[in-house]
DNA sequence: AGGCCGTCTTAACATAGGTTAACCTGTTCC
DNA sequence: GGAACAGGTTAACCTATGTTAAGACGGCCT
């Protein structure tokens, strides 16, 4: 038997634990995906509020979830394609937050009685989508310590330095950098600070050598500077390879 | 059958979806609990890169998630009686970040071996164990968007606002206030401030008669005020009673 | 071409919050 | 009783960041 190639879920934990899938079990999930469907402009998928009976997988592109307040949008998370973004709503049912389209994307959706049926008839398939939402979380607590632990610099070399990790799981990420179509005011909205600031943040990442991000364009100048002032340590994005958390 | 009153667990998700067990699944839950602790001293029950095989569940007292970074320690999240504290270990074995005891505690801990034979053969309650990791998730979220949007005063409280609200779910809060067992420094470590901010918060809050710290005791003076400052809207708690999402 | 619009950029000024350094209180322990 | 200690309190000073305002650049429509 051939491998099937698994064109909408092959990034689905790739470089995490997608190898914990059997092909039986990557069949599965490839064929919970029943439907698929693309948005060109900025678009409002899903709703705060909104109760829901089917799941959002992310297949190309880039999708935030946003919570408004007050007139302005803070981004509380944003997703990268393999993302499963919001099954945390299979067991929720109703959204804490907006799931938002940046720039061109393909999604596709998994109906909540199909995961019902994953639940009780496959064991490990269920324990991996589990662990895939445990990911999430862990990103979240990654992003409070980021907003308690440091200043506007490294907060943005932090998301920079986590993004490219994770575009590299999914084999997206470029020797140096990466597409990334946030405008500053959503990189400020990211990042918990105003859009000036994050104006002349971005110039002095830029002029100090470390990160160059324009048009639409991340191109990393000095990796081990970035993650320095971002005090990064990959290792809460439980990534293949050897265990190493401090 | 006259129904068991589960001294261990009967707080899981009490106030939330507790009763979407069936008292046999609650029988269950219960009788997982193969072991129970008592920690009288501040004490580090487990520690970031920990590989784990067992979780461990929060009968009395609280408990905080901490992750220390160039000598601080930052806590990204705060759990009461009931919580499941570390269930998310059992996918991703290792932790990243300690889990520390507050005040006097009991925990009880859980198998990954049992929780993998829930997962096999429960399938309702398998989804009511997630969705308990989901809520951890929709709670880190809202502290990225506390971090995000407020100010010291109003990530002071937004922490009392869910405190109050979490114990209130248990059983455990008092008309206008609960015990919290934090000091100043620790309440900072949990808003990202200072202990010396947190200092002049706490005394403006209190002058302005909107919540009162002190002696390990939280005295809620207004609580209008308090949720308004706070930008308090407790839905991504999930708690039971009529869907309220704005 | 001209005008509109979103984004980026820069400057001047205001303020929340960090830093450092003291001192004060209550408690524990000998 | 007094020393040692943790937690709380306050003050002076400094810096990161917010606020307001304005202009520059590029893309897109008519």
């Amino acid at each position: 038997m051939t491998e099937r190639d698994y064109p909408l879920t092959r990034r689905f934990l790739q470089g995490r634990s997608r190898e914990a899938l059997s092909e039986r079990e990557k069949g599965i999930l490839e064929d919970l995906v029943e439907d698929v469907e693309r948005f060109t402009a900025p678009h409002v998928i899903l709703e705060r509020g909104d109760v829901v009976n089917r799941s959002t997988i992310l297949i190309e592109g880039m999708i935030a979830r946003i919570i408004a307040q007050d007139g302005k949008r803070h981004i509380v998370a944003l997703h990268v394609p393999g993302d499963f973004v919001d099954l945390h709503a299979f067991a929720l049912k109703r959204l804490d937050h907006d799931v938002v389209s940046i720039g061109t994307v393909q999604v596709g959706y998994v109906t909540h009685q199909s995961l019902n049926r994953v639940l009780e008839t496959e064991p490990n398939l269920s324990r991996i989508l589990w662990y895939s939402t445990l990911l999430d979380a862990a990103m979240h607590r990654e992003w409070i310590l980021k907003l308690e632990l440091l200043d506007a610099d490294g907060r943005l070399a932090h998301l920079c330095a986590e993004l490219w990790h994770r575009l590299d799981f999914v084999g997206m990420a470029g020797e140096n950098g990466f597409a990334l179509p946030l405008t500053q005011k959503e990189l400020s909205d990211a990042c918990g600070t105003t859009s000036i600031h994050m104006n002349r943040v971005v110039r002095k990442l830029r002029e100090s050598g470390i990160v160059d991000i324009s048009r639409g364009q991340v191109t990393i100048l000095d990796r081990a500077a970035l993650e320095r002032v971002g005090r990064f340590d990959a290792s809460y994005l439980y990534g293949d390879g050897p265990l190493k958390l401090t």
